[in-house]
DNA sequence: GTGAAAGCGCTAACAG
DNA sequence: CTGTTAGCGCTTTCAC
């Protein structure tokens, strides 16, 4: 319960100095700002962020908005998010806003205004206008990881370009008959990374002349939805393809168990590519865009950081680097075109 | 930027009626408090916790210590607590106490110091002496979720005697070579999950006098983890089991993909059991001992809330219910006694 | 039932 | 370089 008053009076200063030595701010003598720190330490100060945040208007804190934490990908980000701040001396709050929940609206209209913190990140939300006003009411530095918003700085990967690569890839072994399985309806394409990895896979089959093949299966982003979508496109002995581009390595993952429980191999029957660099791929030897999540979540902090810190930087829209990892799930078509099952 | 001076104006009462109105404190007559809650409606006015806070010593603010976030309990765990405690109108913070980073200790000397928190939940989290000691100097209620400390409320699960249920119906089907993956040596037994469901499986195993069979093989608790060491107990045709008694589902899930990725039949060639109720539990027909995470989330949280709010409860450890679910993953062995690879 | 005044723990002017 | 003074936004005695 020990004040900087005590701090003050163990060193045989002011308060005022204390807290000078302490926070760096104006002139203070080395001789007292060590006298004050050892002060400090002896009595086991730590200044309430309270008391001072509510002087300063700062309050080293950082709220993140999220949808998902048991996602492979946003629990990455967020660990990385952790960290990152972590090491800039800031707390994190965390507000989860999954879809289909009531708490959502709660969220933006009673606890962002709360206004706990210096700034927010927004991970992979598309805000509505109603609640994109509400978050530029609270009057901090927004920065947003995946799912871009005008105005506003963002980290992002490049999800068309990330799923035309891996499309490519299985073209460029041969195969034409390429599913895709995570896509939604094409109308949305922009706005999700649904869409966006669906465009990419359209973008890919159609510049290889391969138009008339085009299809899609949806699914949640998830192994459960990728096992549910790929019992699906394997079922159906004629529509079943040689090879599988997925929007993400957990669907990718959950349509390999699905090939293999029916009988098929993978490669050799199938050929899957998926996306993120999730950490199963490796035990399924899945080809895939990895991603680097924890990575992001670093730069995003740096983002953030960088706009309550430094000198009011503009608005930057950084594309994440991504790269095809290779692995033995994917192979050329059979030489007889037909599967063994 | 509006403040409670702003709604008392508005309302046309002091700052102090204003804000009995709005926190309900002491006497006000319905009238005002109606015109108050009004005002305070129209400006969007939204009280600072920070200047609250420093009067009244609360915070509306829950610190969570949790080793990850990024595996499936833990995750799950975690959003469960997230939705309790926006139903009981207070924020979480996050400590992200990674095993084998630098940060841990940081957290628990620098950053819990701050007090920014009414309470403290701990997931999962055997601390040291000294972060006890850190934790009670903090002076606010802690509880604690799985891995009781004394002292400290808690809730939990049995693991030893989920891990014995899981084992006797394995037994109970007629297995005697039955593995346990995921243990650690005996000398922890107590002391963590790993070892507390290894000794749910030998008890099992003596209770029905199949001592000498007894073998367990460590193993991460994920799924590329119970993958490897899967790989492990099948590659070795001496010591192939019939069973795999597994420490979790992510670990069963691990060894049943490597089982299949033999060629083994599972179940046929071997049955697998695990503990968790893990959402893959059902696309793995995986028999397992559910414990449904997220309800403990909401049971931490009530207890905490309890300590906060309620009437000076004293110590409780709760025993949160679990129960065996029975799928396709089990069945009796081969009545020839051998592998069919 | 309501208002005036004090003060939570800290930092930021402003003198000296 | 250091101490004194004021006040962040709110809740809470304590009079009225």
């Amino acid at each position: 319960m020990s004040g900087i008053a005590d701090v003050a009076a163990l060193a045989g200063v002011s308060k005022s100095t204390a807290s000078r030595a302490l926070t760096g701010g104006g002139y203070v003598s080395d001789g007292t700002r060590q006298r004050v720190v050892d002060a400090a330490r002896v009595i086991g100060y730590v200044a309430s962020p309270n008391a001072a945040s509510l002087v300063t208007g700062r309050t080293k804190n950082v709220g993140v908005i999220i949808p998902f934490v048991n996602r492979w990908y946003f629990g990455e980000v967020l660990e990385g998010i952790e960290d990152a701040l972590l090491a800039g001396d800031y707390d994190l709050t965390l507000y989860n806003v999954r879809p289909g929940t009531t708490s959502r609206e709660r969220i933006f209209d009673h606890f962002l205004a709360r206004k706990r913190f210096d700034g927010i990140i927004t991970i992979g939300i598309e805000p509505s206008p109603r609640e994109l006003e509400r978050l530029v009411s609270l009057d901090r530095p927004v920065v947003a990881l995946g799912g871009q918003v005008p105005g506003i700085s963002s980290v992002s990967i490049d999800d068309v370009a990330v799923s035309r690569l891996a499309t490519e890839h299985l073209i460029g072994l041969g195969h034409s008959r390429i599913v895709h399985v995570g896509g939604e309806r094409a109308e949305d394409a922009s706005s999700s990374v649904h869409g966006r990895r669906l465009a990419g896979y359209v973008e890919a089959m159609e510049a290889a002349g391969l138009g008339e093949h085009i299809l899609y299966v949806p699914s949640d982003m998830s192994v459960p939805g990728g096992y549910a979508a790929g019992v699906l496109v394997i079922g159906d002995p004629r529509r079943r393809p040689t090879a599988i581009s997925a929007a993400s390595d957990e669907v990718a993952v959950g349509t390999i168990i699905a090939a293999r429980r029916t009988g098929l191999e993978v490669p050799g029957d199938l050929s899957v590519v998926g996306v993120d660099g999730h950490e199963y791929a490796e035990m399924f030897s899945l080809t895939t865009v990895e991603q680097s999540p924890r990575d992001q979540g670093t730069a995003i902090v740096e983002l953030l950081l960088d706009a309550l810190e430094g000198s009011g930087t503009p608005v930057q829209v950084l594309l994440h680097p991504t790269r095809l990892v290779v692995r033995s799930s994917t192979s050329r078509p059979r030489p007889d075109g037909a599967t063994r099952a």
